[in-house]
DNA sequence: CTCATTTATGAAAGCGCTTTCATTTTGCGT
DNA sequence: ACGCAAAATGAAAGCGCTTTCATAAATGAG
């Protein structure tokens, strides 16, 4: 338990070490220039000479000194943070996200605020209003509640990135994936395999991707000349429970199905929960494909074809987009395509 | 580019409406006194007569005025934000426990500013520098690897709370889950079902809490006066993977075993979908117990019997210690007691 | 009813940085 | 070389709040 690695530091070089807090001022006066030309070199606000911006810049080096984030925010400049609205800090989906978005604004010195809508519009509003009086140089916003027109509003004053819709103004960009390609190719690789019955499972309906995902199944069943039949669509809300439930309801109605699609991978888990118990084995008699590839979808029994949404790089470009739109330039980034990956969870029914 | 939101103030209700941002001055001179008098009230700084409190009150009700965090920082008061160090934004046990936190803040009216130290004490100290920089109020560390005394000397300057230790200074507070007795639990739980051989796989060995959680594993069957084989104990990682070739590795082995121990839930599914793949059943052929009780081990198959960990709890505990350590009490919280869940993982030997 | 104390309150000085605005340099046209 | 526009820099005014410090009001002892 001895750390070792901590320990070996012994000889702290000189820039660490509890620095008592160095100003903008005293490099201003180390090397004999006024505050103003030291804070236009940090900022890249108007043209100096040469001469003092190297000399500047060896003494900012020289005293170890860091801007400090809260005078800045006071002072009307930026303050180095970006306001992150999410639904739930835990989300399996969404944490992945955060991950990305961390990783990247913290790679341009930017610090994330994150703060959780729980799927409300008011409470979503309450947060970008906290953020925003904590002066965030931008936003965030993953997919959540709030009306679009409310979204238009504040990114007027602030950059504003959110994924999951279809908008676009100027201090706006959005972010979305293509939840109906996604379901088209859940259901074609269903119907590749020679599923003719399959069942799928919605998502929450208040999200506009639960409805694209299931129009893709619509449109892939309709592309391969299958009727559409109501009684093999269940309603869910993006949990475990509602997908077990949705999956015991399936099977009380005796409605024949040989694969079950559900919108979420998280419904796709009780889905298989609830078949379990029924004694049904997936896939042996019955295939399943979930959406997202969350994290447990790898690792759960068997594991779980799907449709990969790769959350980690929506976060990543959510934060490239918006540091683009910081530094003045239009966002360049483009969302990944969903891609099927190929578990264990689905079988062929062709080659028996 | 018409600014509406500001013309539209005719009919605003009241509160809400996009308020152009009330001063602090301008509830001072609304209500004729000096902000000095208006701030003391906010802060409770010094004792301000009934009358003029009970106008400015009515004033900040009225004006809907909310004091910027932001210039109260610089001024050297508080923040209202609170730091979180936690190890991986996205991990499935820490996730929740941010939740009970961001939840027990929030109603204190603080935000918390969550950072990854990614399991690595470098790291670590630059995420609670950036925090200090920003001016929080406290500090809340989960776990983490930064050394005992760093952590002491950041409690100098603000109050910490740190969970996973048993340190104790007048800054600090240590909040730490009874591994053993989880452990001992765990184990306890498989010999009262019949199992004799019990294999374990243990956590990461630079973790304090899996030194004790193979503590409480030995110390359990010790008491049940079954000698410990050395062949039955695999090394891990905390992570999945490491689970999965634990469980192959022992399977290989051809040491008999009747039942798994796993030092977390991640690495239980691993050794379940190993076990899986070579065709043995849980819990038929082999029990398997986890530790945590995170999200997915309600709805894996089989669901997993785990040590309750309640890490919700563990958050909202650490956020409630640090708000009573901030408001000057010493912290009274006490951490949960480990709890035996008992799922479908686990069968007893005795009854067949 | 006066003078020394104690309170309540206001004035003003920052906190560390950005940003006008004014001033000093520098560059050029003629 | 002279004058004027453009460029570089500095002085100073905040940002919104907290916090001495000082003043005015209130309390009380003599």
């Amino acid at each position: 338990m001895k750390t070792t690695k901590t320990a070996k530091k012994i000889k702290t070089p000189d820039v660490n070490a509890h620095a008592k807090k160095v100003t903008l001022e005293m490099v201003a006066s180390a090397c004999g220039v006024s505050p103003s030309t030291v804070s236009r070199i940090l900022n890249g606000t108007a043209i100096v000479s040469p001469k003092k911006r190297e000399a500047v810049d060896r003494a900012i080096a020289a005293l170890g000194f860091i801007p400090n984030p809260v005078a800045r925010g006071l002072a009307g400049g930026r303050t180095l943070s970006i306001g992150v609205v999410t639904q739930a800090i835990d989300s399996p989906f969404y944490g992945v996200a955060l991950r990305g978005i961390e990783e990247e604004l913290g790679t341009a010195g930017y610090s994330p605020l994150f703060v959780s809508g729980h799927w409300n519009a008011d409470e979503e509003k309450r947060c970008i209003d906290v953020l925003l009086s904590r002066r965030v140089d931008g936003l965030i916003i993953l997919t959540g509640r709030l009306s679009d027109e409310a979204l238009q509003r504040v990114s007027k004053a602030t950059p504003v990135v959110v994924t999951g819709r279809n908008l676009s103004a100027p201090g706006l960009h959005s972010l979305n994936f293509n939840n109906f390609k996604g379901a088209q190719l859940a259901t074609h690789h269903l119907l590749a395999l020679g599923h003719r019955r399959i069942a799928f499972i919605t998502g929450d309906p208040g999200h506009p991707d639960a409805i694209e995902r299931m129009r893709g199944y619509r449109t892939a069943l309709k592309a391969a000349g299958i009727p559409f039949n109501n009684a093999l669509v269940l309603p869910g809300n993006y949990l475990e429970e509602s997908g077990q439930m949705a999956a015991e309801r399936l099977i009380d109605s005796r409605e024949q199905f040989s694969a079950i699609f559900a919108a979420n991978d998280q419904m796709a888990f009780g889905a298989a929960l609830a078949l379990h118990r029924r004694g049904i084995t997936v896939p042996d008699d019955i295939s399943l494909v979930g959406f997202d590839d969350q994290a447990g979808a790898t690792h759960c029994i068997p594991p779980l074809t799907t449709i990969h949404q790769g959350a980690y790089e929506l976060g990543r470009i959510a934060a490239i987009s918006l540091l683009q739109m910081l530094a003045g330039e239009k966002p360049t980034t483009v969302m990944q395509e969903p891609r099927l990956v190929i578990r264990g969870s689905t079988r062929s029914l062709l080659t028996p």
